[in-house]
DNA sequence: TTGAAAGCGTTACCAG
DNA sequence: CTGGTAACGCTTTCAA
């Protein structure tokens, strides 16, 4: 069916090889030659076989990237600025959804070795990590969004703590003195930081983080809605609430509508992440009402210095140079908007 | 550096070509022998290298998948369905970004057909699709989403029209006359289609469809924006406004917003799409003030159904069976809301 | 039931 | 500068 290099070679009255030289080296062919293959190549319609390619040079041009949930907004905004950087250097990636679960982790991490990807992107379900059992062989790999602990590789993250300082600093210079964090798991790399920066900047104003105001979430829609319900419930609830990821926010804004309390006149609420959807970098955080006051994350860029991290450690893998180890931090942002507002008296 | 099929050969005291058969067919092989290979593979920590299977048996497990926009709810759910669904098949998906640009999906599809991809997913950037230049082979596509004129091949989408139908006739019996729609372009499937529905629906109820309200717009937010405004703007403007997909829901929303025009006071409006995020389904639609009525897509399982589709046309390409050319319309959804409501007077 | 050998489509090495 | 030949790691005949 296919047609190979070898067809080329044969209508071009020359040898394999030297199509495959014409084909790879800019230069040391002479332009005759050259001309004479390259038209054999159109006439045949011959285009290389990437596999056969990959399994001769041992390099597939090809990134696994795992992450623990698809379809949400920051982490569609990181796919998008990794695939960008990926198409601009000629690579393709693997996205494989590991649904925040450990054993599907390891499970897609076990098939992209099998496929011999270059390297692996990952945003790690697991706490401690370690290299997927087996593999064999040592594959570079770039840690995003969350870093477990026991990691051996770059990573790059938003600057956690310091978004969650400015967050918690701008209620203060409102006034907020009660001020609660819906916190992620403390034991994923983002709970933790953002959790420490807001403590941070409650201990830098001489303020309590009083227990009953600092809550766990898991990370998601229904276990922020129960915090935020848990805290405005209290004889005294706070004045001011940050949720530290983004479907905490909506779990947060949804437990205030069905308890009827208005926001920010009662309760101002900062979430973190600024929703943004589609290719224009627009802010579905705009849309609810009031407008939400966020930490910005850079998604976008996280996934793009991702990739460009990981290609060139695996750059620096061949020609046998020291690798990047540290942790690259992107700034968060502060956007006030109209959910933040000094508390009542 | 790797260990191969060989050194577990050797080690095992057989030959490659046994290993090979203990590993991949479940019988025909003597208890004693399997045990012995197995040993071999296990303390060797071999792993089988999917790129040279590959080149060997003509068949990658692996598809291709391009879509206009990656980061957009609908598109988000599509990505889980069908990533759900290949990994349960055994297969990995390259996912790729065409930007809705054609240029850039013909370059996508360039790169899967090169990297010998099973099968491909399309929703198309193209109006009329052509496959892509100097392919060599053909490869099975599915449709999804979107379906180009003069494709060849299955194609699995939303009954849009129904869907639009059932929107438009929602509004007839609250007694909305002045029902205008914010089309998507009619060159898109999608776009005709919903359009066609609408025109149904207002025909079989005797209504006109008034030129001035009937707007085509090209399924951005921006241009969602426009419309809205120039709809609001008219000397007698519509009662009722449709939204064709979700970006142009949100561009209809802000110009409510920046008008200041009550919802669904002084217009009703209804968006296609339920702006589905996370894993659990929660709906987005329902943290706008007000809960927005919406025409909801099944995303998730038109990426499942069209894997699946897509899986079945493979196989029944090797069987040498006919092959699936028709098109598969998933139901859509009428979730009515707080944006409809009857007209005033 | 098992082993040997011939590819799959490339690239890389080594002669000429 | 070009051609032949040997891999890359696997599966799959075909014999034994």
């Amino acid at each position: 069916m296919g047609v190979t290099i070898k067809d080329v070679a044969k209508l071009a009255g020359v040898s394999a090889g030297t199509v495959s030289v014409v084909l790879n080296s800019k230069t040391g062919v002479s332009e005759k030659l050259r001309e004479n293959v390259m038209r054999a190549i159109a006439t045949l319609n011959y285009h290389p076989d990437h596999i056969a390619r990959s399994l001769r040079v041992r390099r597939t041009n090809t990134l696994g990237m795992v992450l623990p949930q698809i379809n949400t907004m920051f982490f569609g905004q990181v796919l998008r600025g990794a695939g960008d950087e990926a198409l601009r250097e000629g690579y393709s990636i693997f996205i494989c959804d590991s649904n925040a679960d450990v054993a599907q982790e390891q499970r897609h991490l076990a098939t992209l070795y099998a496929r011999r990807v270059d390297g692996v992107l990952l945003a790690s379900a697991e706490v401690y990590f370690h290299r997927p059992e087996g593999a064999g062989r040592e594959i570079p790999i770039v840690f995003f969004d969350r870093i477990p602990s026991g990691r051996r590789g770059p990573a790059v993250t938003t600057d956690n703590s310091e978004g969650a300082q400015e967050a918690t600093n701008h209620l203060i210079s409102l006034g907020h003195r009660r001020i609660a964090l819906i916190s992620g798991p403390l034991s994923i790399s983002t709970g933790f930081e953002r959790a420490e920066g807001f403590r941070r900047a409650m201990g830098a104003a001489g303020l309590p983080v009083r227990e009953e105001l600092f809550l766990c979430g898991d990370y998601m829609l229904e276990g922020g809605y129960r915090c935020a319900k848990e805290l405005l419930s209290l004889p005294v609830p706070p004045t001011a609430i940050i949720a530290a990821n983004e479907e905490m926010t909506m779990g947060l804004i949804q437990a205030l509508a069905d308890m009827g309390i208005p926001c920010p006149e009662r309760v101002s609420i900062i979430g973190f992440d600024d929703l943004v959807t589609g290719p224009n970098g627009f802010s579905l955080a705009t849309m609810f009402v009031p407008k939400l006051t966020v930490v910005a994350q850079p998604g976008y860029e996280t996934g793009k210095v991702a990739v460009r991290t990981l290609l060139q450690n695996i750059g620096d893998i061949e020609r046998k140079q020291e690798q990047e180890e540290g942790i690259i931090r992107l700034p968060a942002e502060l956007r006030v908007r109209g959910s933040t507002a000094p508390p009542l008296r």
